[in-house]
This record gives C-alpha cells, structure tokens and sequence, in this order.
RNA sequence: GGAGAUGUGGCUGAGUGGUCGAAAGCGCCUGAUUGCUAAUUAGGUGAUGGAGUCAAAUCCAUCCGCAGGUUCGAAUCCUGUCGUCUCCGCCA
C-alpha cells in the first residue's frame, strides 16, 4: 500500500505508473474524495472537541436540574459528531479501497514495457550452457528412469500436481538445502524455520489474496489461515506490528519452509514435471533495511543467488523485470532464468529465483516501523525478498544440465561434501 | 480440547465512571554540582492523524491488546476476539 498522502500529493505520477504496470485502474475521484474526508475529518474533530468540553463541565455542575440540562446539551453535540464520524468513515472507506488498488511504484531505472517481452537482461552466469554430444533427457524422464520423482503415487495420494521424491534425489534436495542455508548463514542471514500457515491478515499485508476465485493459495475452512506460498510471508508476519530500532537494520533472515500454490488457471502453460507443482520447499531470503539501505541491499541479495547458482554450476541469465510484469508489492525485481537443457525443443530458460525490492509497501499495512534511536517518530522499514534456491525448480537445473550420457548426474562439486556422492544414478 | 488467571507508556507497575495520556520507580536525554569513571540534584522524556510554521513553538483529535456496546462522559462497566501464563487432558 502506497501512502495516502504521497498518492494525493503526486496523483499524476501515481497514475503514469499504474499505465508502465500495465494496470487499468480509475484514480480520478481519489483526489476529491480525499479532499472531502479531509474535510469531514476535521468538522468531525472540532464536534468531538465541544462536546468534550461539554462533557467536563457536566462533571461540575452545581444540582441536579444543571446536570440534566447540560447533559441534554451535551447529547445534541454528540449526535451531530457521530453524523459526521459516520460521514467521514463511509468516504474512509473509499479511499481506502481505492488506495489498496495502486500498486507500489517503480524504480526510475526499471524496464518500462507491458509484459515480460520488456524484460531487460542484465547479466549471465559464469557457466555456459554444455554442448551434449547425447540425446538430453529432461528431468522428469531423468526421474521416473531413476525412480527419483513419482507423480502417479502423488497424484493417487494427494491429486495431480503432488509427487513424491525419492532415493538420491532426496540426498540432493536435502544437500542444497544444507547448502544454501550454510552460505547464507555465513553472510549474516538468520536461519529461520517457519509455519507453513499464516493468518490471512498476514497474507494480504504481504500482497497476497488468500481467497477469491483467482487466488493462489489453498485456505484452511472455518479459520483465517491459509498454507503459505511462500516463507516471505511468514517472515514479513514475523516483525507485523513491531517497531525496531535503526542500530538492529538491517535484519537478514534465511526461511526454510514448504510453499503450496493452488496454480489455478495455471494449465497449459510450460509445466512438465515439478517446474510448477502445487508444493515444494524454499530456502528464501528476507531483509528489513532502512529507506536508504534497500536498494544496495536489492543489488545484495541478486548477487547472492548468482553467486548460488555459480557455484552449482547451472547456466542462467539475469533479469530485470519490466514494469508491466512486476507484482503490486514491488518497486524492482531480478529473476534468475536457468538454462534447462531439457525444456521445450532444443532447451529454454526457466525462472528459478526472483528477487524484489518492495520498499515500504508491505511495511505499511504489516505496520513494520523504526525508530532513530534518540529521535522522536518512527518510520517504515523497506522489506525485500529474494530466492536463494526453490528447491523444485534448482533439482530440475542440476538433474538437467548435469546429466551424462549414461543416464547417471554428477553432482556440483560444493554439493559432494554434504552428500558424499560424486554421481547419482 | 477443558478450567482458571491475565494483557496499561522503552521496562517494572499503580489506577473500578469525570480533574487520566495516565502515579511511582527504572532506563534514557539535557543542565548543575562534586576531581575520581560514579554519586547527588533540577528538568525533560510515547505514538498516529490534522491545523500551524521557512523551520520550530503551539493547538486540536485519537490511542491503556484488538473490535464493538452502554453512558453526556470509559483504562475503569458489558460483549466478542486475539495473545500470554498456570493447571488438567491428549500427543510426536
């Protein structure tokens, strides 16, 4: 959520922003609707103050006839206030609805263009893509020869979309994780194991819609929990309602958690295997910064899933995302796009880490703030977030990009010591 | 899951209908004092929204977990809700 005042201070920018994101959304009546709350908020105010006073002097007076005749005085004044209040709540009401449509706005440097097509690559990884001298499999065929991936005992278990992993590839799922987590620790980030349910509140602070025909995430009946589709938003509830201090920013959190997306609408689209899959565990990046800190910290955080991916050997480029693709919480996302080997007719690139800068846009409604120690007033923080591995998405890049040509996978070589294998399968 | 208790400012904690944004202590900040690294002392010290100002000062409204209700008036009474603690049950 974007600040009230900022929007009906800069409406025009506010509107060019809402065009770049490709977001049809009408702000003509904000201004004036703002101007009228405005307005009502203060009659309101100035009602309540006289009959405060008029309450106070109840207190004092002299018999009982004074009494009854300044109570009834008093009474008039606050019927007047609450014909107000009920006024100004009702316009309240609209702006608020209005403001929670607009979408944060953009960083000035952000690709502007209308879908991903205007996305800008930025960079590519150390490795590039291998040259097979073999027909490549892709990492479902990989995993069913193997009996590493079953998505028939998911889908008789569960229903279609869940699968079970086995053998090795659990050594492997597990040794990333192991992986990521050290690294991450390293640089300063807290490992944190976290639900895997939120309160709805926290959901829609976050950005999300936890329920609604087109929502992504599976809610829990007769409660207001959802499963989370991501530990971003169990991570960012953690500080909901807290105010920090500057001396603790930043804080850094490293999340561990399952992430279940319902992916309706989602058929048809590229989607073999476990590339989209209604659960996976995610090792997530977290960040609370100052204002000023957020977008070094961004330019950290993208770093560090290159680094990442660098170091298991997987090809991908980097991405900055164009306006009218980005999600209503961001002010700038990288992607991470791996080289798949085994996608489409000949390999494609396949996001497998996204990093955003959201500013003060889930601050505000999760009410994250920070205080300059020794000054008066409070402000909030900037949150960013970043993949480090989603661990569905980085098994399909080692399986795929790392396989020989007698079906086996040799595993990166930061990965050997965790899992004591070279080679699987 | 059952029973009971409880939720006040950065912290401890007083406050059962009006003079309470809220005692007191601690902490913190500023000044004074004593040469001994700390003590004494005076004062100050919350948030949000709005008015105001070049900026301040200042003023107004709201905030005692949260949301409602009763009342001229609520930290105080009522209802709901959330959190915490204790005991019991269950359980990995």
């Amino acid at each position: 959520m974007l600040d009230r005042k900022f929007i009906f201070e800069h409406i025009e920018e506010v509107k060019t922003n809402c065009r770049n994101r490709n977001l049809d959304l009408n702000l003509d009546s904000f201004v004036d609707l703002e101007t009228a709350r405005r307005a009502k908020l203060q009659e309101s105010e100035a009602l309540n103050k006289q009959a405060n006073d008029a309450s106070k002097l109840i207190g004092k007076a002299a018999d009982d006839a004074e009494r009854e005749k300044l109570k009834e005085e008093a009474r008039a004044i606050r019927e007047k206030k609450s014909e107000a209040q009920a006024e100004h709540d009702r316009l309240d009401e609209e702006v608020l609805a209005l403001q929670k449509l607009v979408p944060n706005m953009a960083h000035p440097d952000a690709p502007v263009g209308e879908d991903d097509k205007a996305n800008l690559q930025i960079a590519t990884g150390k490795h590039d893509p291998r040259k097979f001298d073999f027909e490549v499999m892709d990492h479902l065929e990989l995993g069913q020869h193997h009996g590493w991936i079953d998505f028939e005992g998911g889908a008789r278990t569960t229903g279609a979309g869940f699968y079970f992993l086995k053998g090795d590839l659990v050594l492997l799922d597990l040794a990333l994780q192991q992986f990521a987590v050290s690294e991450l620790s390293k640089r300063g980030f807290t490992p944190t194991i976290t639900p895997d349910l939120a309160r709805d509140s926290v959901l829609e602070g976050i950005g999300f819609n936890p329920r609604g025909p087109e929502t992504q995430i599976y809610s829990i009946e007769e409660m207001d929990v959802s499963l989370i589709g991501t530990a971003e938003i169990t991570l960012g509830g953690l500080y909901s309602g807290v105010t920090v201090t500057d001396q603790e920013l930043p804080i850094k959190l490293c999340g561990i958690s399952h992430c279940y997306r319902t992916e309706a609408g989602a058929a048809g689209r590229a989607s073999r295997g476990l590339y989209r899959v209604h659960q996976f565990t995610k090792i997530e990046m977290f960040a609370f910064t100052k204002p000023d800190q957020s977008d070094a910290m961004h330019e950290d955080l993208r770093q560090i899933e290159c680094d990442l991916f660098d170091a298991i050997e997987v090809p991908y480029r980097v991405v900055d995302t164009a306006t009218g693709d980005l999600g209503g919480p961001a002010y700038r996302k990288y992607d991470l796009e791996a080289w798949m080997p085994g996608r489409g007719d000949a390999g494609e690139y396949g996001e497998v880490t996204s990093t955003s800068n959201c500013t003060d846009y889930q601050s505000r409604r999760l009410n994250i703030r920070f205080k300059n120690e020794g000054k008066k007033g409070t402000h909030f923080v900037h949150t960013l977030n970043g993949t480090a591995f989603a661990l569905s998405r980085a098994l399909i890049a080692i399986l795929e990009n790392h396989q020989n040509a007698d079906r086996s996978v040799t595993i990166p070589e930061v990965l050997r010591p965790i899992m004591g294998k070279d080679k699987i399968g």
